[in-house]
DNA sequence: AAGGGAGGTTACATAAAGTAACTTTGTAAC
DNA sequence: GTTACAAAGTTACTTTATGTAACCTCCCTT
């Protein structure tokens, strides 16, 4: 499945299938924040900056149902909840990690652009 | 600036960072498109499948204005306007790729499964 | 002069996301 | 023993984003 093939109309298509499993602004940090390690729902709560829990947990359960993670009640005192990311969810490290580059990138940009505008 | 090295947290902010300029469903999509050429507003319509004038009006609005695309008014007979990739919009085309490769590769596991139920 | 394409905009309707308060179970503090 | 607070959500309500459809101007063809 060489890359160069794809015309426009099928990378498209693909790009709205990636999406489509990924929408919503929340998706990808939670993706990008489980490939790091498993955590409870308070621990994401705190990594994830902004997000509601009425997001999260709804995030949350549509990532499951994709089988992009796993979620396991830890039966402890406290009854705690623990999502882990799946080999089929780790599958997206590679995007997580090109959308972080550019976003570095453009934060530098912007950054140098504000200095120049200031100076 | 080595990937590695970011924590967490940063790499959470840099993929927000990212996602604010690529808000919403269609960004990514008009980005690959033009990345392939540069072509007209009802060129564009064609191209990505679903999209409606209102949107793909705002959606470029808002690309130009992080100057991704750059918009050109051609004075021929029936005046059209081109739109093009910039070189700072062309710095997505990894991120795009990356984006439909997965998605390709998704589709694909989602037939196997189907297959898989029907048998 | 009627119809159609290009490049939009406007008004209205629905869906997604944000905010804040509330629940339940349990543990620790006063 | 009764506040008080954490975990993991849910519910009700508000705001924003997206979708649908109709409309507009300019020019061209039939």
């Amino acid at each position: 499945m060489c890359e160069d093939e794809l015309n426009c109309k099928e990378k498209i298509r693909a790009i709205h299938d990636t999406m489509d499993v990924l929408s919503g602004k929340w998706k990808v940090s939670i993706i990008a924040c489980l490939c790091y390690q498993g955590m409870r729902f308070s621990e994401l709560l705190r990594e994830v900056e902004g997000i509601s829990g009425r997001m999260l947990s709804r995030e949350l359960k549509d990532l499951e149902m994709n089988k992009l993670i796993e979620r396991t009640v830890v039966d402890a005192k406290p009854v705690s909840v623990f999502y882990k990311i799946t080999d089929y969810g780790a599958s997206l490290k590679e995007l997580t990690d090109v959308i972080a580059e550019w976003g570095i990138k453009h934060r530098a940009m912007i950054t140098e652009d504000f200095k120049k505008v200031t100076l």
